[in-house]
DNA sequence: TGAAATTATACTCAATTTGAGTATAAATAA
DNA sequence: TTATTTATACTCAAATTGAGTATAATTTCA
């Protein structure tokens, strides 16, 4: 059994946490500022310390709970990054690998600027207007002169844009930002020196420090995934909402529109509300308010909002 | 920002793999014995080092080269275990961070012992011939007993095992692991120091070293549930292959009977398989040769076999 | 040799689920 | 009081699923 003797460089283990929560059709993450920075860009992260921490999440709630005030609802891990050269390390540190995990909570409370919008980092994900025009004008054409020089990663770019007849999944959003990243076409490539990568980013959306774009992408590809088949919605929702509400809900997150009534149909029957007997008051006619019966988390085969889009989309031909 | 200081304990990231093939109806796990030891009883794994690694799966190609000689045809991250005390370290000694990884493979070739029957270290997974006894007969008065004196598992266990009304769902091999563990009733809740742990293990089931059996139960996991939603299980089969030989593979993999009629229905609608006009010979009518269609594998939403077993099976009500 | 057993494949059919509506109800806004 | 907005109920055809029956092409064995 072979072990890594003492005196090779030391492993440092990031444990990076992406707090989801949404707040009235607004998909946010909890970020945080450095010092010197203006915008908040960078995930809560620290160091995983075995002495101090006994698990992982353990340690990424310390210090999720130091750096920010959230109650963390849903956590689970997401990846371990390890490439070299994909947190823009200085030669000679130790080589840090990050863990991510995703965490879900229903209040977005806090500093109100360090909550952003997601699709501010990824706005080629957001098709609740239709597909976004800066796919067929600016990725498209960019990710296409990038292809010709690498055939080989034709098929993945096709899947996981959903090109040539093939439909959108809204889950491949890692894959998507991995291969942006490839063609050296956002910002972090050019920060990580990648010889391919333009000095200005050519698509639009912002970066965040290190790898935690990247880290960002997972927790959304996986949460999307999730939706479908466990009930992990209704971490992001109050107490009671109404049935458009909880709708909005996935579709800020899914990043589609739904059709209403099989929506309603879908959850009703799913036998996880539980109606409450008030009403909303808004505009329209009221809608009933529900909740979330807790127990039946546990007690079914835990599907989760079978969804499908409202409209038809698919890609360009 | 917060980094470790140096001087604190070194962390140290192994790589593990599970890799995984089929043998006419058995599950194989290939292994590796330790020169003490009679059976082969570990994974095949090593340290990651960054400097010779850039990526981590660069670092476990390496480490199955050298310690197994099988070509890996799909290999995915699974999870990264850092709980203090679940890989019986010694005080001092370097902390172990396990990284798991799921390696499939259609070659079990290489020495004959080397490849063991993962129902033999999982035995109450194997639901082909029905619910395995043991379930009703040890494991269920053990589990009862511990969920006595901790209420606050009985939902979860309830939901691993498919009890009490719920179906069994073969996905959860980890949690059910996870649980068999946390209640003493597993070797290596023994053997890492755990105090409420039974001497002699309460349920059968064949032990491996560290925390090897759940990196193997966290595979089995995630290849029963990505079975059903993407073409996983292509990289089990050999080049061609008949309808009946698929069925089976996927009946060993989930550890369910499969209908017949229905499976053929489903595998040849998904569009993966090309017929290859040649015949098996075996005993009765002879069965058409398919081979797999590998474009197709980018080709389509990549769904997998939403498979369903033949036999409706609850678990005791 | 010929019936029995074995395995593969084709086809049926009812129940359920899905996708895409239309119709109507209950509120507010003008 | 009428238009507008939102919620909810209901319909209906198409597709999918679950569970068969029927039949075909082999080998086995009496």
């Amino acid at each position: 059994m072979q072990h890594s003797k003492l005196g090779e460089p030391q492993i440092l283990i990031d444990l990076s946490t992406a707090i989801i929560g949404t707040d009235g059709g607004t998909f946010q993450c909890r970020l945080v500022e450095d010092d010197t920075d203006a915008k908040p860009n960078r995930l809560p992260f620290g160091p995983f310390v075995p002495d101090q921490h006994r698990t992982m999440e353990i340690g990424l709630r310390q210090w999720v709970g130091e750096q920010v005030g959230v109650g963390l609802g849903h956590v689970e891990q997401l990846y371990t990054f390890a490439d070299r050269g994909r947190q823009h390390t200085t030669p000679g540190a130790p080589h840090v690998v990050s863990v991510g995990y995703l965490a879900l909570t229903n209040q977005t409370s806090g500093p109100k600027r360090a909550w952003r919008d997601i699709y501010n980092f990824f706005p080629w994900e957001d098709w609740r207007d239709g597909e976004p025009s800066m796919l067929a004008d600016i990725i498209y054409p960019a990710l296409d002169s990038w292809l010709a020089r690498h055939a080989d990663r034709r098929a993945s770019a096709r899947l996981a844009f959903g090109r040539h007849g093939l439909p959108w999944g809204e889950e491949y959003v890692l894959e998507r930002y991995e291969l942006l990243y490839e063609a050296g076409l956002v910002a972090e490539a050019f920060a990580d020196g990648r010889e391919n990568a333009m000095p200005t980013p050519v698509v639009p959306g912002e970066a965040l420090q290190l790898d935690h774009r990247r880290i960002l992408a997972t927790a959304v590809g996986r949460l999307r995934a999730k939706l479908k088949y466990r009930p992990v919605i209704f971490d992001l929702m109050p107490q009671t909402f109404t049935l458009t509400q909880l709708q909005h809900t996935a579709e800020t997150v899914l990043g589609v529109t739904l059709h209403k009534q099989n929506f309603r149909r879908l959850v009703e029957k799913s036998g996880f509300l539980e109606a409450t007997g008030k009403m909303s008051k808004a505009r329209g006619r009221p809608a009933e308010l529900f909740k979330f019966r807790h127990q039946e988390r546990s007690e079914r085969p835990l599907a989760g909002l079978r969804v499908s889009s409202g409209r038809t989309r698919t890609s360009e031909a």
